[in-house]
RNA sequence: GGUCCCAUCGUCUAGCGGUCUAGGAUAUCGGCCUCUCACGCCGAAGACACGGGUUCGAGUCCCGUUGGGACCA
C-alpha cells in the first residue's frame, strides 16, 4: 500500500514540549489515526549546542502523558547528517547546486548596498557561474564555501496547493539561491528536514504556518532530488494575548505541557482544548472523546487565522485560558468515576494523604465522596486543596469563612459542641437523621437553621462553600464531624 | 527591507452569494434552584477592521487601506 498516509512530528529538543508543539503533534496524530496511517516521531537534534537530553525526555514524557502515541521512532536527525551531506553532494554533481565562496563580509556589504538602494536583499548568485577551474583554484587556496541550491532562473514559479491555505505561488525570482550546507559542512534545516521526510516516506507534512514560507524552497529540493512532493497542510500559529508567537523564552512555564500536568489538568481535556484551537466542526461542537475526535477530524476543518491562547497572568480567577479550564472542569465532573479515580489517587498520593483502603474496603465511600465534591472543581489539585477535609484532618481554616460563619456568632462556641453530643448519640448517621437533629436544634434555639448550617460547614471543612451540608457530613463521617465540632471553642481562641 | 499568510462577539469559532434581524462555546451580567458556593436550567449584553468595486443581492467574490503574524539575514 504505497498510498498509505505517513506523517511525522519533528520537534527540535531545545526546551520542554510546549502548547504549540503539542498541538502540532496532536493534529498529525489525529490525521494518522483517522486515515489509518502511520505517525512518526522524529527528533530534530542537529543543533547540538541547544539540544539536550533533558529536553528530549520532556518531549517524550509530554506526548506520552497526553496519550499521543507514535508508531515509529523516535528517530534522531543527528544520525542522518551524512545522508544530508550526501544529498548535497548529489545535487552538486548533478549541477543543481554549487559552491559559493563569498565571505560573510562580502555578503554583508551586498546586503547593505541593497538596503540603501531599497532593492531585494536576496543573494545575487555571484558564485553561480564560476567555472570548474575557478572553483578548483579557490578550493586549492583553502577558501571556505557553502553549498547553495541553484534555483531555476526561468521566470517560472513554485506552485503548490496547501490543504489549509489553498493555492500558493512563489516566483523563482523571489527565491534566492539559498544555502543548504554551511561552510563547516553542517546541512541546514531546509535540506535535512526534506531529506528526512523523503527517507521516511512522509506523505503529508502537517506543521505550523511558520513552515509555509520555506515550503517553496523545500519543494525545489524535492524536485532537484527527483522525489515525490508530499501534500502540505500548514496550521495557524498559536499566539499570546498580545499576538506574539508563544515561546518558552518569553512566556516560561505557562506554555509548557508539563505546567498543565502539574496544575491538575486531565491529559485528554488538554488535548480536547488544543484541538479546538484552530480547528472546528461545522456545528462548533466542543467536547469530544478520543474516538469521536479521531472520527470527526479533518484537515479541511483547520482555520487559517492564527489563534490566541488566552493565557492569564495575575488573574485571581483564571491561571490560564478560561476555556481550557472550563473544558477540564467539564471532564472532571462528567467523566466516569472509574476513569477519574486514578487521577484523584495520584493527587492524594502526591501530598501523602492516600489511604490504600480507598482501593478496597473504602472504595465505595471514596468514589461517592469524589462524586459529591467534583462538581465544584476545575482542576485535579482541587481534590487535595479544597477537598482535603474529606481525606485528612489537617485541612486549612479559611480566615474569611471562619470570621463570617463562626466568630460572628459567639453562641456557636457552645452550640456546636452541644450539637456534637447529639450527633454522637445517633444510631444511624444518615443525611435525614442529621438534618432533623440540626433543624430541631435550630428551632429549639430560635435561630435560623442557616446559622447552624453555615457554622457547621466551616467548622468541618474550613470553608464557606461546599456541597449540601448534610451530604457533606455523611461523607466526612460521624467521628470526624463530632470531633471537629467539639473543637470549635478552640477556633475562638486565636 | 523583501516575500508570503491572515482579518466574524474579550477569547475559541460556525458561516463556503440570498435561509444572517450573523449561530455555538467560553468569559461577563441577571434570574431560577438553594443551607453556602458551584453544577444545571433560563435570559441579557457582546462581532462581520475600513474604503471602493462586482452583483438584483456580500460577512461570504475582487481591489486597495489599515492592522496582525510568519519567513528570509
Amino acid at each position: 500500500m504505497s498510498d498509505k498516509v505517513v506523517v511525522r512530528f519533528a520537534p527540535s529538543p531545545t526546551g520542554y514540549l510546549h502548547i504549540g508543539g503539542a498541538r502540532t503533534a496532536i493534529f498529525n496524530w489525529l490525521f494518522a489515526r483517522k486515515m489509518g496511517g502511520k505517525f512518526i516521531l522524529r527528533i530534530e537534534d542537529t543543533d547540538i549546542e541547544r539540544s539536550t537530553e533533558e529536553s528530549i525526555r520532556g518531549i517524550i514524557d509530554g506526548l506520552t502523558w497526553l496519550g499521543i502515541t507514535w508508531d515509529e521512532g523516535p528517530y534522531f536527525q543527528s544520525q542522518f547528517v551524512k545522508e544530508h551531506q550526501e544529498a548535497a553532494e548529489i545535487l552538486l554533481n548533478k549541477g543543481l547546486a554549487y559552491k559559493c565562496f563569498c565571505t560573510k563580509e562580502e555578503l554583508e556589504q551586498k546586503r547593505k548596498d541593497a538596503m540603501k538602494r531599497k532593492t531585494s536583499l536576496l543573494y545575487d548568485g555571484a558564485c553561480r557561474n564560476l567555472t570548474p577551474e575557478q572553483v578548483a583554484a579557490k578550493e586549492a587556496a583553502g577558501k571556505p564555501f557553502v553549498i547553495r541550491l541553484k534555483v531555476p532562473r526561468d521566470g517560472g514559479a513554485v506552485l503548490f496547493k496547501d490543504i489549509v491555505y489553498g493555492a500558493i505561488e512563489k516566483r523563482h525570482e523571489d527565491i534566492e539561491d539559498f544555502v543548504i550546507v554551511r561552510s563547516n559542512g553542517q546541512p541546514l534545516y531546509v535540506l535535512s528536514n526534506t531529506v528526512d521526510d523523503i527517507r521516511d516516506g512522509i506523505t503529508h507534512v502537517i506543521r505550523g504556518q511558520d513552515g509555509l514560507a520555506n515550503t517553496p524552497k523545500q519543494i525545489l529540493i524535492y524536485q532537484a532530488l527527483g522525489a515525490d512532493i508530499p501534500q502540505f497542510a500548514h496550521m495557524p500559529l498559536t499566539l499570546d494575548p498580545k499576538r506574539a508567537k508563544i515561546s518558552k523564552r518569553k512566556h516560561g512555564e505557562i506554555v509548557s505541557v508539563q505546567f498543565y500536568r502539574e496544575k491538575g489538568f486531565l491529559p485528554w481535556a488538554l488535548v480536547n482544548f488544543l484541538a479546538l484551537l484552530g480547528w472546528s466542526t461545522p456545528d462548533s461542537r466542543q467536547i469530544f472523546s478520543k474516538e469521536e475526535l479521531i472520527e470527526t477530524f479533518s484537515l479541511e476543518g483547520i482555520n487559517r487565522a492564527n489563534s490566541i491562547f488566552d493565557i492569564r497572568t495575575n488573574d485571581p480567577k483564571f491561571f490560564t485560558d478560561p476555556k481550557a479550564l472550563s473544558i477540564n472542569a467539564h471532564y472532571i465532573r462528567n467523566m466516569p468515576l472509574e476513569e477519574l479515580f486514578p487521577y484523584v489517587k495520584e493527587q492524594l498520593e502526591k501530598v501523602g494523604i492516600w489511604n490504600p483502603a480507598y482501593e478496597s474496603g473504602k472504595r465505595e465511600w471514596f468514589l461517592e465522596t469524589v462524586d459529591l465534591i467534583r462538581a465544584r472543581f476545575h482542576v485535579l489539585t482541587d481534590f487535595v486543596t479544597l477537598g482535603r477535609c474529606y481525606f485528612a484532618d489537617d485541612y486549612e481554616m479559611e480566615p474569611k469563612a471562619l470570621k463570617k460563619n463562626i466568630i460572628k456568632h459567639p453562641e456557636l462556641k457552645s452550640w456546636l459542641p452541644m450539637l456534637a453530643d447529639r450527633l454522637e448519640q445517633l444510631r444511624e448517621f444518615t443525611a435525614e437523621n442529621v438534618e432533623k437533629i440540626i433543624r430541631d436544634m435550630a428551632e429549639e434555639l430560635h435561630v435560623k437553621a442557616g446559622i447552624l448550617i453555615n457554622g457547621i460547614r466551616t467548622a468541618v471543612s474550613g470553608q464557606a462553600v461546599g456541597p449540601g451540608l448534610f451530604d457533606m457530613l455523611i461523607a466526612i463521617g460521624k467521628d470526624r464531624v463530632v470531633g471537629r465540632l467539639r473543637n470549635v471553642p478552640k477556633l475562638f481562641e486565636e
